[in-house]
This record gives C-alpha cells, sequence and structure tokens, in this order.
RNA sequence: GGGCGACUAGCUCAGCGGGAGAGCGCUUCCCUCACACGGAAGAAGUCACAGGUUCGAUCCCUGUGUCGCCCACCA
C-alpha cells in the first residue's frame, strides 16, 4: 500500500484515477493506513487545546443502523475538523452492555437449544452471555469502521469492563450514604416477558382498543348496588376499597357503607378519595392498590390491604380463586363471562386508552409490587436544572432544553434495580441472621453482627452505567491525566430519543461526582425515519443496514448524504436516490481533480504571480477565501448540513461550471508560459483548500486526491485547516458577476433559435450604459473567455449611438443591450412574442415598485437604502422598458 | 390532558422581514479533448387557511385545519 501511494504521487498521479468515482478500493485501504499512523490517537497530555467527545456506546447486541451513522457521522466530521484545527482530539469509543437487550438475545439461543436460563444457571449463564459479547459484541465497532469514525481505538471501553464496574460500584455506594439510593416495596413497572422491574422510561405507552366494563357491587346490606367501571376486570380480586369524590352529591352518602366484591364475595367499604372524578361514569372507582398505580396511592392515604392476584409472569395466583393459573388476558375473559353470567355486568364499551409496553419485548406491562432499589432524583434534579439554566450546559437547538427542563421539573424516583442476570451486581449484602444491610465497593466477609451475607440478586439497569460513561471512560474514580485534560468533554452528540435515558441522567452523575457537567455543548439531531416514518429501532427491527449502503454508494456518500440532510429540527427520511445524487456529486470531484491533475504536469506549489492572473483567477480565490470564512463558522456551530450544501455548491456551481472552463485555454498554453503557470498555481491552491474543506466530511475521497495530487508526503487529516484571507492580495470578484450575466444572456439567445451547442456564430454586438467603462474594459479584456463560453467569435461594443445590426435578437437589461444578429433565422413574429412577454413581467413589477415609492409610509419609515435600492431598480426597468420597445418597434 | 414540530415546484427538502431556491422528475438541444454519475437552456409554486403587527409578511404574532412526535396517575 505505501508504493502505491508512493506510486501515485506527482506527475503520476493521474494513473491511480479511474474514469469515475469507485469507493471500494479507497476505503478500506486508507482507514488501514490511519489506523497505522496512528492519527486518531489522543494524547493525555499535551500543550494543543483539548477537543473531546465520548461516543453515544451503541448495544453490543447492535448492528449499525441509520441513525448511529448519523450520529457517528457528525461526530467524525467534528473530530476530524479539530484535529485540522490544531486540537488534541480525543474521540472515545465503546459498546455498552444493554442489559435486557443482550439478556434476551442470549436466552433465544439457548431456547433454540431447548434450554432457559435458569437450566445453566446464573454463573454459567453470564459465562455464556461473555462469550456471546466477545464473538459478536465487536461487530457495531467494525461497522462503525466502516463509516470512517476516527475513534482512538486503543482507548475502546465496555460498560462492563472491570474499571467502569468499580465506578458503578462507587457511584452506588456514595449515593446510598448520601441516602440518594433507598431500597422498597412499591407499585413498579414489571415486564412479565423480561421478568424485571423497568423504570418509567422504559414503558412505551401507546393507545389501545380496549374495553370498559361496568361491573354492578351489591351493597353487603342487600339494598341494591352500586357500579363502577373498569378496563381490568381480571383485578377485581384485589379490589380493597370502592372510592368516590368527598364532593360528590351523587354518591358521598354511600361512604362509609360495605359492598361485595363480585365472584370472591368479599365485603369492602366505600371510601372518600379526591382521585375519583365526580364526571366519570358513576363518579365510583374500584380501589386495587397492587395492580394500578393511582390505587396505590390510594391505599397508602387510607391504609388500606395491597391484595396481589398475578404472579410475576402475569398469571392469576392463589388469590384468583377459581381463575388461578390462568393467564391475566384469559382471566379477563372468563371473568367477563362470569360476571355476565351472575348478570353483574350492566355494560361494556369500546374504549380508546393508553396502555404501557415493555420497549424491549413489547409485552403489555403489569403494575406490580415488589422490592425494589431506587434513585432519589428530585435533589440531583434541581441543580441540574440549574446547570443548563446558567449556561454550563448549551443545548443545541435550544428548544431541546425545554424538553429537558419539562422532564426534569417533573421527575420521579429512578426504578435501577433489575431483575436480570447480565449487567453489573448490587453491591448490597443482606444478613441472613439480624436481616441487616451492608452496601459497600468490596464484598464483606460478614455482616457487622457476624452472620453470614447473601448478595442482592438483582442487576442495575444498563442506564445507571451509561450514565457514567463521560467519566468512568476517563478513568474514574481515580484521578487520571485524561480526566484532567478532556473532561469537561467539549460536545455530546446525540438523538432526542435518549435525552431522559442518557442525556439528564449524565448531567445528574457528573455533576454529583466530577462537581461539573459532562459536557459543554449537547447537539441534538434528528432521527433518520424509515419509510414509513418509523423510528427505527433494534426492537422493531425495522432497521436498515447502513453497509449495504456502503457496499453499493460508498461510505463518504452516505456520510455527505447524510450530513447535508442534517438540518435542525426536522427528520431525515433518507431514500437511496438522494445518496446516489450526492455520490453523482463524489464522481463531480473525482473527474474535477483528474481535469486538475491532467492540467497540472509537474508544477507543484509554486507561488501564485499575481502579475499573471486574469478575472476569474481573482474571482475563484475570493470565492475559497469566502467559503473557507463559512466553513469555519459552521464548523464550530454545528451547521452539519449548511457545510455539505456550500461546497456542493461551490464546487459544482463555481469551480467547475465556471473556473475550470475558463481557465482551460490558460492551461493549454494558449495564453502562454506565464498565465499557464499562474493558471497552474492557482488550481494548485484552491484544489488543495477544497480537499481539506471537505475532508471531515468525506475523509476517503479526499485522501485519495490528496495522495494523487501529492501535495505533500503527509496524511491530509495531518494538515492544517485553511484560513482565510490568505489570498487577499491577489483575490477579487469585480466585473465576474457581469460577465456571467452576459454569459448567460448570450446562450439563452442561442437556445431560442436552437443553435446546437457546438456551432459558433461569428458575433454578438454590446451597448453598455455610457457610465459603464469597467464593464467595457472588462468585456475587451476577456472577449475571449466571452468567446469560449458562448461560442460567438466576436463581442463588438457598440458607441451609445449606434445602430443595433439587423435581425438580431436582443437582451436587454438597464445597464446593457445585447444583440444577436441571427439573420434567416430570425422568426420575426415569435421574437415579437417573446419581447412583449418580457415586457409584461416587466411592466408588472414597475407597477408594483411605483407604487411603492408613491406610498409616503414606505419613503418615510423604510430604510433609506431599501428606498434607494428600489428607486434604482424603478430607473433601471424604466431604461430596460424603452429599450425592448425599441427593439420591438425595430422589428415591426 | 399538557407540550413540541411540520405544512414552500409532481416528489424529497433548503430558505425565513424588501416579491421564492436546490436535487430528482419533466421539456428542448448536445456522447464539446475532466465528468452522459455529464453540459446548456427551459416550464413549473395565491410559500396549508383566516385574522393581526408592519411602509412591507412565505418569514413575526394569534387562531383554524391536517399530519407527526414527546410527556401524563384518561377508572
Amino acid at each position: 500500500m505505501k508504493e502505491a501511494v508512493a506510486g501515485i504521487i506527482g506527475h503520476n498521479g493521474l494513473d491511480g484515477l479511474s474514469k469515475s468515482y469507485d469507493p471500494a478500493p479507497i476505503e478500506d485501504k486508507w482507514y488501514a493506513r490511519w489506523i497505522k499512523d496512528g492519527i486518531f490517537k489522543a494524547e493525555a497530555k499535551s500543550g494543543k487545546p483539548p477537543f473531546s467527545i465520548v461516543i453515544p456506546p451503541p448495544n453490543v447486541t447492535g448492528s449499525l443502523h441509520l441513525g448511529h451513522a448519523l450520529d457517528n457521522t457528525l461526530q467524525d466530521i467534528l473530530c476530524r475538523a479539530k484535529r485540522m484545527q490544531g486540537f488534541n482530539v480525543l474521540w472515545m469509543p465503546g459498546t455498552d452492555h444493554a442489559g435486557i437487550a443482550t439478556q434476551n438475545v442470549v436466552e433465544r439461543a439457548l431456547r433454540e437449544e431447548g434450554l432457559a436460563r435458569e437450566d445453566l444457571g446464573r454463573e454459567a449463564f453470564v459465562k455464556r452471555v461473555w462469550e456471546w459479547k466477545n464473538e459478536y459484541g465487536s461487530r457495531i465497532i467494525g461497522q462503525l469502521k466502516k463509516l470512517g469514525a476516527s475513534c482512538d481505538w486503543d482507548r475502546e471501553r465496555f460498560t462492563m469492563d472491570e474499571g467502569l464496574s468499580r465506578a458503578v460500584r462507587k457511584v452506588f455506594v456514595e449515593l446510598y450514604k448520601k441516602d440518594l439510593i433507598y431500597r422498597g416495596k412499591y407499585l413498579i413497572n414489571w415486564c412479565p416477558r423480561c421478568l424485571t422491574a423497568l423504570s418509567d422510561l422504559e414503558v412505551e405507552h401507546k393507545e389501545t382498543e380496549g374495553r370498559l366494563y361496568s361491573v354492578k357491587y351489591l351493597f353487603a346490606d342487600g339494598s341494591g348496588a352500586l357500579t363502577v367501571m373498569t378496563t381490568r376486570p381480571e383485578t377485581i380480586m384485589g379490589d380493597v376499597a370502592i372510592a368516590v369524590h368527598p364532593r360528590d352529591e351523587r354518591n358521598r352518602h354511600l361512604i362509609g357503607r360495605g359492598v361485595v366484591v363480585p365472584i370472591c364475595g368479599r365485603v369492602i367499604p366505600v371510601i372518600e378519595d379526591n382521585l375519583a372524578d365526580p364526571e366519570f361514569g358513576t363518579g365510583a372507582l374500584k380501589i386495587t392498590p397492587a395492580h394500578d398505580p393511582n390505587d396505590f396511592l390510594v391505599g397508602l392515604r387510607h391504609g388500606l390491604e395491597q391484595i396481589q392476584v398475578m404472579d410475576d409472569r402475569g398469571r392469576m395466583n392463589e388469590n384468583g380463586g377459581k381463575y388461578a393459573g390462568m393467564d391475566r388476558f384469559e382471566a379477563r375473559k372468563a371473568i367477563t363471562a362470569d360476571l355476565a353470567e351472575a348478570g353483574l355486568l350492566t355494560g361494556e364499551d369500546p374504549h380508546v386508552h393508553s396502555v404501557g409496553h415493555c420497549y424491549r419485548c413489547d409485552a403489555v406491562i403489569e403494575p406490580y409490587l415488589s422490592e425494589q432499589w431506587f434513585v432519589r432524583t428530585r435533589p440531583l434534579a434541581d441543580a441540574d436544572v440549574e446547570a443548563v439554566r446558567r449556561g454550563d450546559i448549551r443545548f443545541v437547538p435550544e428548544q431541546w432544553a425545554g424538553t429537558y427542563y419539562q422532564w426534569m421539573e417533573n421527575i420521579r424516583d429512578w426504578c435501577v434495580s433489575r431483575q436480570l442476570w447480565w449487567g453489573h451486581r448490587i453491591p448490597a449484602w443482606y444478613c441472613l441472621d439480624c436481616g441487616e444491610v451492608t452496601v459497600s465497593m468490596e464484598e464483606p466477609d460478614k455482616c457487622s453482627c457476624g452472620g453470614h451475607l447473601r448478595q442482592d440478586e438483582d442487576v442495575l439497569d444498563t442506564w445507571f452505567s451509561s450514565a457514567l460513561w463521560p467519566f468512568s471512560t476517563m478513568g474514574w474514580p481515580d484521578e487520571t491525566d485524561e480526566l484532567e485534560t478532556f473532561y469537561p468533554t467539549s460536545v455530546l452528540v446525540t438523538g432526542f430519543d435518549i435525552i431522559f435515558f442518557w442525556v439528564a441522567r449524565m448531567i445528574m452523575m457528573g455533576e454529583e461526582f466530577m462537581e461539573a457537567p459532562p459536557f459543554r455543548d449537547v447537539y441534538i439531531h434528528a432521527l433518520v425515519r424509515d419509510e414509513k416514518g418509523q423510528k427505527m429501532s433494534k426492537s422493531r427491527g425495522n432497521v436498515i443496514d447502513p453497509l449495504v449502503i456502503i457496499d453499493k454508494f460508498g461510505a463518504d456518500a452516505l456520510r455527505f448524504t447524510l450530513a447535508a440532510l442534517t438540518v435542525q429540527g426536522r427528520d431525515i427520511f433518507l431514500s437511496e436516490s438522494r445518496i446516489e445524487t450526492y455520490r453523482f456529486f463524489l464522481n463531480k470531484l473525482w473527474n474535477a481533480s483528474r481535469f486538475a491533475l491532467m492540467n497540472l504536469e509537474n508544477a507543484r506549489d509554486t507561488d501564485i504571480d499575481g502579475r499573471y492572473l486574469r478575472l476569474h483567477d481573482r474571482w475563484i480565490l475570493a470565492r475559497l477565501s469566502d467559503v473557507t470564512k463559512q466553513m469555519t463558522e459552521f464548523m464550530d456551530g454545528y451547521y452539519f448540513g449548511e457545510s455539505a450544501r456550500l461546497m456542493y455548491d461551490f464546487v459544482w456551481g463555481e469551480l467547475c461550471d465556471w473556473y475550470l472552463e475558463l481557465s482551460k485555454p490558460a492551461l493549454r498554453g494558449d495564453e502562454g508560459e506565464m498565465r499557464k503557470s499562474a493558471s497552474q498555481a492557482v488550481l494548485y491552491a484552491v484544489f488543495r483548500d477544497v480537499l481539506k474543506l471537505l475532508h471531515p466530511i468525506i475523509p476517503f475521497v479526499t485522501e485519495e486526491l490528496w495522495s494523487a495530487f501529492g501535495y505533500g508526503e503527509t496524511l491530509i487529516g495531518r494538515t492544517e485547516w485553511p484560513k482565510a484571507g490568505v489570498f487577499d492580495t491577489y483575490a477579487g470578484s469585480a466585473g465576474m458577476d457581469f460577465m456571467q450575466t452576459l454569459v448567460r444572456a448570450m446562450r439563452n439567445l442561442r437556445a431560442e433559435v436552437k443553435l446546437p451547442p457546438q456551432q459558433q456564430v461569428p458575433r454578438m454586438c454590446l451597448r453598455l450604459k455610457d457610465s459603464l467603462g469597467h464593464a467595457a474594459a472588462c468585456v475587451r479584456e476577456n472577449s475571449d473567455l466571452i468567446g469560449l463560453l458562448t461560442k460567438v467569435g466576436k463581442t463588438e461594443l457598440l458607441e451609445s449611438g449606434e445602430m443595433a445590426p439587423r435581425q438580431s435578437l436582443s437582451s436587454v437589461t438597464g445597464e446593457w443591450e445585447l444583440f444577436f444578429p441571427v439573420g434567416d433565422l430570425l422568426d420575426v413574429e415569435k421574437e415579437i412574442t417573446r419581447l412583449r412577454g418580457e415586457l409584461n413581467k416587466l411592466e408588472k413589477d414597475m407597477g408594483r415598485t411605483r407604487s411603492k415609492l408613491s406610498n409616503p409610509n414606505f419613503i418615510g419609515k423604510a430604510p433609506a437604502e431599501v428606498v434607494a435600492k428600489e428607486q434604482e431598480a424603478l430607473k433601471a426597468a424604466e431604461r430596460q422598458k424603452k429599450r425592448i420597445e425599441e427593439n420591438i418597434a425595430g422589428l415591426e
């Protein structure tokens, strides 16, 4: 590979380049070279300013989807640009153990062998998961490399590495000491499929078509009945009270009476509680503390019994009477049927309501009473909201700060224990003798009472370790050079879907344990959605493999597309045709480079000699300077879409469409040796900076071209970011605009008479407004180039009084008139119609401008320059109108 | 129930106080010695609707509609 690179440096550059751009032979080659040369390595100590990003660690179960591709493309763009700008860049890579997701994957594999995890036992099962992780867990890392991610791979971390696990235990113990972690028996979200508790965030609420059942509860004294409504008749066995609102005129006389729970026959009281809404149904609400979050609180308020009627798998338990052993949904049917039979079911109406589902397996979540660990979030949240308000952390776009506040201000305690085997085991031990709880980083020998200890069976929520990621990956709790140099990180780049799961919790933990926010900026990007506009996610199984796209179009094409489509506040619907568009752009860049290489010959890095520059040379240097300045701003401000589109337009619309065309004669030698070498010097300088500016977005193709140009022995990523203004001595764009307008006007006239593009015509005539001396000079100096672009032999300048040539098409502005003598090709009727059409449009414009100018309010209140502009426009339009009229008259 | 966002050319989307842009598609002409993954020219939009602010609104404000998303303890 080294030989190959050496071989294409210098004037042989062209040999290495195929006629059209093909990413396949380029991308792996250069990635290997980058790794070999260690250009992604961060320095723990450095004189350079630091720039750091921690990767949102992908799940080990995952394979790269377009969301990852976008997320990591944006991070890579920032890292590569910052390296070129002289920063000591750390992009910290790694993966997340993804508790439930990974456990599920391995359990599924076991099931195919006819085994359950219980058959293996905890230790063997966990070993099995590690084996799975070691075999498949690095797949996504390989995919990130295909994408071009410039992470410092030597630092790759995993949330269950020993170091990170130590950080987890440390944090748990510290929070426990500060009473910010507690254990208690509460009603939590339970997944009867995964057999674990979930946090509120892990429950996805979906609008579901259900039934609202009206059930009669007979009064215990036999004096009639009370009707209550429920969507979950299977929980009737767990009812402990009926609540009515204390100010409910209809029902409050019932308070204190007893009613009989249907089917099971228990007598329960009617109580008063604000939860009951007098407007809803009969105003009477059944209270089932063990199976409904609201009822749970009512139960606490009134000291009611908690009767659990289901087991952990969502089956009716021994409290379920004759339904014991039945699945909850079967039980619902059976109980409903029995209620109907007994004449106690008085209504069954369709009812749309929100039902919680497991975010991992989509099973319906059961509110379940159990003993769990919780993080007390309120005290943590308040400080964090302050940090964002103070501006210590900045959301980009800002609107996301609002989302963050809204959640943080309503935050509830975080259930962190999970009944899984895969994850960080909770560092708590229970004494088998005295029952005391010992929480400590290392396993204690025995209880303080001398009794035997048993460790808590549960593991921590995956997001608990993710929350520590910005500092646990840098060696915390040790005081490391990495933490010193790179914490707080510069920016976090992620999607809004994990603001609560991850961003907010990182802020909590960072503020609490590092006493500093984990990042300065949070850049929130759009979600890449599938063709139906649905979120792509592992559990939905609708992920599109970007590797297919990379195979087909190349990583650069995918990267450029994602960057170009990244606009704040709007989701991305990715289609292949859009990727194709941008791959065409890469081909354009490729071929423009081939053109440059063909024409550079041996010229390399010669000084630009200002004496031999022409209008277009000065113009492209001026434009390059503008573009460089804008790109630098875009990189600092996270304007990814703008930056990609700017380069697209500049390279294609200006560099290729105009500059390269105009420089052809000089490069061919038609304008003499001095002009040739001056053009080569400009070409060389422009491509050098264009490749650099594009490199963060499309690293592979720019590296290949860089080496073909032979811009130096070093890799492009090691070079300095271009500086705006270095060409100011030579740059200038005066006259170019006029020339472009003139050329377009002439091409337009040619098309009017359907002249084939190649066909030369002898002449066109231009009459300039008297004051346009500089334009006259411009035309004289560049008549050869105007001729080149318009295929016109000669541009004749007419004096102000001079007659226009007969049988001409004309194009008129307020400043000049262009005549194209076409002889017999002239279709007088058609030309008059065309000119009348133009007149028409012009008059409409003039009418608008006139009415504006005759409005005293406009004159009085609009800024002077706007008024002046309108007046100028009107004058120009009047001149234009007069000329068009004259031309029409001349034709008639 | 609360909040957020979108609505611009046939399609996918930029723009966001001084009379509207791109890519694809479409029409016409071109295989011009970097590129047909290309070149040149062109057609195409009451900028969702209604009010308001302003000299002036696609852009700001209010409301309406449609679609999408997030949050919430909707029996």
